[in-house]
DNA sequence: CAGCAATCTCTTTTT
DNA sequence: GAGATTGCTG
């Protein structure tokens, strides 16, 4: 293979400086479109080429496929070397740590990856096992509590000791028999592959020195979205050597749900106090409207250290603003601006992205996109693994893998039905518990069958030797392929569904077809490992990103947390609305805001000659028709960057935040054809407060306005109240709320 | 126990 | 508006 010579020659002086930086630790802070995937890989090349061998390096990135990327980009400079390289996501990362060495702390090689939904099934389990079955304990929130405690490193134990309060302590009682069960099923969560490899290099102090031995160089990308583990694990291995480099972007942190902190790219350069620190700040992607545009949204942090990027590519186009009466306008919008310059040859399908806050979002533009027929690629929304029929047949397959995995035999144990009801689960329990065995065990015991009437027997006796046989297939190194359609035969579940002639189940069908494809593509890699248990780790941590084709031709629809990474030419943002973008969720926190406003800059950075902004007047959210008031992000981008849409109305001079008239609902001088949902006289009625607006409840204290809506005579506001009380919907009437 | 209808709830973002 | 869950009937 022909191995391209490193040339610098194209770097500018500071992104030559971090390729060639020698070593020790290095923080590279690289603004959005900056080059840094360009340094990244021009960097590990560089290692390479002055010996480093390519197994000695780790590099760590946010997406599969932005390893994949990298990996590729590498090879043209390296050549086969870079196959070598360990690179990956943190998760995939660890995952293969701990199979590899997880035995020092007695993890069985052979575990299993829960998903958040398998997390959430243990969670309710539980709750409903300890009667705890109430309102002030919602799954998903006690999971989050769990998540945020492993992210800390804290274990059941030590989480127990520091809980205080109602919440806590009932979190610290699921957590410790949430982990048991995970234990007991020979499973790991997400949050587990991080807090296990920690515990891995803390605790086993050969394999410890043996990493930190080996990884000579340690590379990560996206530090600022970074949590307390990985931060801890990325210092961990790189501690011999000390040749770490990060890259982040803190503007860029919009992760903070999800555990990460800024803070620590701050903790970095106090951690290593002799770092060196490279700024990239040319971007080379966006004109300089946009990037002024983006620059005076995310200024308005007040926890930021101020940056501006610059560009030479000049000033480019306006941004384009509009303001629609309707999401389904908004769409058609978007679709006629596409088919415009589309049909004048301007621009390829391929050139537009449509970004949006939540998945939800995504329905009315897909459906115009269908109805004028767009070509375009959803990611994202429901994920192809989390299609009902897809984690069935995962969760055959995991049972058949890892016999003492509960939560997909309960999954699984009676789909199809084949009469094991709730009854005859509460009875196989029991029998497993009064024996120390798993529910599998219990199920095969034949003597045991014989307490249950003959439909649940032979239904018994079916799925376990089912199960059975699939096992033996897998010592005998079958094809995943063959496994998978011995499976959807022998259960039933072909059959079930053939026989229901709904749209629905041909579809499901259509997916289950894919997934045999998914199989059998995984079969004929060429590579080392084609065990079921390599197929389901990959199934585990997989995401929707890792699989975009860039060069397809279509308009690519994504939330702006998928966008991140990723450009296009044309860009259009929607729903900038108070209450969608910054979401409601975030309107009662300074730092939730101020991480709206960053994922608005992220989102905007991403264009790299056009940008579209829209707003709808009123939009259905969770089927409800709402009027939302423009947001604030709108409002902090300079007027003379800004040029009204064509096709759409726009009020000027900008409706403030606080006034949101109905008569504003006239369609201009633009006709929107809108086939879709026939336009309904709007009700006469005036909201008794603004969106935004802060107003007073006798219990809850004061809260913000997030939405007004009318109902029969009196009006429904929805507010977002500080701390633990959080969204409240009240008719006014009754809450009788006062604006402060 | 299975199947269907009514009811309820929750929707931020994802490895 | 969709999904999952609960409740009722056969």
């Amino acid at each position: 293979m022909s191995v391209v010579p490193l040339d610098v020659s194209t770097l500018n002086p500071r992104q030559s400086e971090a390729v060639l930086h020698p070593g020790g630790p290095l923080m590279i802070v690289a603004g959005a479109g900056s080059g840094k995937t360009k340094v990244i890989t021009t960097r590990i090349a560089r290692l390479i080429n002055e010996g480093c061998p390519p197994y000695r390096i780790l590099a760590v990135t946010f997406t599969n496929k932005a390893a994949k990327e990298m990996r590729e980009r590498i090879e043209h400079l390296v050549g086969d070397r870079a196959k070598d390289i360990w690179m990956g996501t943190f998760h995939s990362v660890c995952a293969r740590l701990l199979r590899m060495d997880g035995a020092a702390i007695g993890i069985d090689r052979n575990f299993v990856v829960y998903d958040d939904g398998d997390q959430l099934t243990l969670v309710r389990d539980l709750l409903k096992a300890k009667g705890m079955d109430d309102k002030s304990l919602q799954p998903r929130g006690v999971l989050a509590e769990i998540s945020r405690a492993k992210e800390k490193l804290m274990g059941p134990e030590k989480y127990s000791e520091n809980a205080s309060g109602f919440f806590e302590r009932a979190v610290a009682s699921i957590y410790k028999d949430y982990q048991a069960r995970l234990n007991a099923a020979n499973a790991l969560d997400f949050d587990d592959l991080l807090f296990k490899s920690v515990r891995l290099l803390e605790q086993a102090d050969a394999v410890r020195e043996k990493l930190q031995e080996k990884f000579l160089h340690v590379l990560v990308d996206e530090y600022q979205d970074v949590n307390f583990s990985q931060y801890r694990l990325a210092d961990l291995i790189a501690a011999k050597h000390r040749n770490l480099t990060v890259v982040g972007d803190d503007d860029q942190s919009i992760y903070g749900w999800r555990g990460a902190d800024v803070g620590l790219m701050m903790r970095f350069s106090i951690d290593h106090p002799d770092a060196t620190l490279i700024t990239l700040d040319q971007n080379y992607r966006s004109t300089e409207r946009i990037l002024n545009a983006a620059h005076a949204v995310v200024r308005h942090n007040r926890s930021r250290n101020d940056k501006q990027l610059w560009t030479d590519k000049g000033a480019g186009a306006l941004i384009s603003i509009g303001e629609v009466g309707t999401e389904n306008e908004e769409a058609i919008v978007v679709v006629n601006t596409i088919q415009r310059e589309v049909r004048t040859g301007r621009r390829n399908y391929g050139d537009f992205s449509v970004l949006y806050r939540t998945n939800a979002q995504s329905r009315a533009v897909e459906e115009a996109f269908l109805t004028r027929s767009v070509p375009h690629i959803l990611l994202g929304g429901q994920r192809f693994y989390d299609r009902k029929e897809i984690k069935d047949m995962i969760a055959y397959l995991r049972l058949v893998w890892n016999p003492l995995d509960e939560v997909s035999l309960r999954r699984i144990i009676n789909v199809p039905a084949r009469a094991i009801g709730p009854g005859a689960i509460t009875k196989i329990e029991e029998h497993a518990n009064k024996n120390a065995i798993s529910l599998l065990r219990a199920m095969q015991d034949s003597a045991f069958q014989q307490e249950f009437n003959k439909k649940t027997q032979s239904g018994l006796k079916g799925l376990t030797a089912l199960i059975e046989d699939a096992q033996m297939m897998v010592a005998a190194e079958v094809p995943v392929t063959k496994i998978l359609r011995e499976i959807m035969q022998r259960s039933g579940y072909l059959d079930e569904l053939r026989a229901d002639r709904t749209e629905e189940a041909q579809s499901r069908l259509e997916n289950l077809q894919e997934l045999v494809n998914v199989t059998a593509q995984f079969d004929a890699r060429q590579e080392e490992d084609k065990s079921l248990g390599a197929f389901l780790e990959g199934v585990a941590l997989i995401s929707d990103i890792d699989g975009l084709k860039d060069d397809a031709d279509g308009v690519k629809l994504m939330t702006l947390h998928s966008s991140k990474g990723l450009e296009f030419p044309v860009v259009f943002l929607l729903g900038l609305e108070e209450g969608v973008f910054p979401h409601s969720r975030a309107l009662g926190s300074d730092s939730e805001l101020e991480e709206e406003r960053r994922l608005c800059y992220v989102g905007m950075t991403r264009a790299q000659e056009e940008l579209y902004l829209t707003y709808a007047r009123r939009r259905s959210q969770y089927g409800q028709a709402n009027f939302n008031a423009r947001s604030r992000f709108i409002d902090d981008i300079p007027r003379e960057y800004i040029d009204q849409m064509v096709g759409t109305t726009m009020e000027t001079p900008p409706i403030n935040r606080t006034g949101m008239r109905l008569e504003q609902m006239r369609t201009g001088e633009y006709a929107i054809t809108d086939t879709t949902s026939a336009e309904k006289p709007k009700p006469s009625w005036t909201p008794p407060f603004n969106v935004g607006q802060k107003v007073t409840h006798k219990k809850f204290g004061i809260g913000i306005v997030v939405a007004c809506n009318p109902v029969k005579g009196d009006a429904e506001v929805t507010v977002a109240f500080p701390g633990a009380v959080g969204i409240k919907k009240l008719m006014q009437s009754f809450a009788k709320l006062e604006a402060v």
